[in-house]
DNA sequence: CTCATCTCAGGGCGACTGAGATAT
DNA sequence: CATATCTCAGTCTCCCTGAGATGA
């Protein structure tokens, strides 16, 4: 039967005070919601990680696309042969080195990935939904710089 | 053989520039230093979830320990079951309500939450060791509203 | 009958490892 | 020889669902 009032199962004081708890359990919610938009439209989130590289970067290896995207590379592989075959990019082996496969845009590639911001800054608005201005950027500031340090070690 | 310089390869700007990304990778990060950091004492993160929320609101039952700490009916169950083998909690029926079982923090429990704050502290330095203290408490600021607004639907 | 709780079995995905084949 | 790439097979953790049993 609960309380009259005052007590809506608030989260203990030391996981709302750790950032790491809150990084993970934002990212919860973050991976739903970009989720159920992704797979809404047939896609997921590699599928926008790649896409976004090779728009970028141009032509780029399958080792490559695994660095930049921070990617492991038999999730590459298993990512690239699903957008092969939807005809999103194609992947060639370099005649300049045969050990590689380069991996390119299709024009139906690049329609593809604007659909699909679309799609990402609707989902991101949603997630953002009540976070101020000044909140959002500083947001987006501080994991970079998070990002940005942990990537050199 | 890449450039002479200045591309160390650098990741997509439509990724750095979502905020979903941005969180979900600094999740991943934030999530192998904490598991390797638990893991090394035997420990996992919902152990410490559990192991706060009973030390800070008391016996509680299952399902409301899951409301708490935003984990699965299911992960609960298999999560107590190890506490309980540890020492760390006690389970016992509920004689008022034989739905459900009262989980309880033991003695025991008690100093292996303050030796997990101790493991904690250090791997939150080590996540946030790039930022100032204004970057930190906005982060901290930012994903707790998101959390906040997003949890009230 | 309905609802809540506990429990088990298992699916799905993302992150990751190991090993083999091939080429540099 | 060592190194780098691509690929497959498979593990592990977390998040979640479905369903059954019990009791309010």
């Amino acid at each position: 039967m609960n309380q009259v009032q005052g007590d809506p199962t608030p989260q203990p004081e030391r996981l709302r005070q750790t950032p790491s708890w809150l990084i993970t359990q934002s990212a919860t919610i973050a991976h739903r919601l970009v989720g159920e938009a992704l797979g809404a439209v047939g896609a997921k989130r590699y599928h926008y990680a790649l896409l976004s590289a090779l728009e970028q970067f141009g032509p780029t290896s399958q080792a490559e696309l695994g660095r930049r995207c921070s990617i492991d590379r038999s999730d590459v592989v298993a990512t690239v042969n699903e957008l092969v075959e939807q005809k999103y990019v194609e992947r060639a082996q370099d005649p300049g080195n045969r050990r590689q496969n380069i991996i390119t845009l299709t024009r139906n590639g690049s329609c593809r990935l604007n659909d699909l911001d679309r799609v990402l800054a609707d989902t991101q608005n949603q997630l953002l939904d009540g976070l101020s201005e000044t909140q959002r950027n500083n947001l987006v500031e501080a994991l970079g710089s998070l990002l940005d340090h942990q990537s050199s070690h």
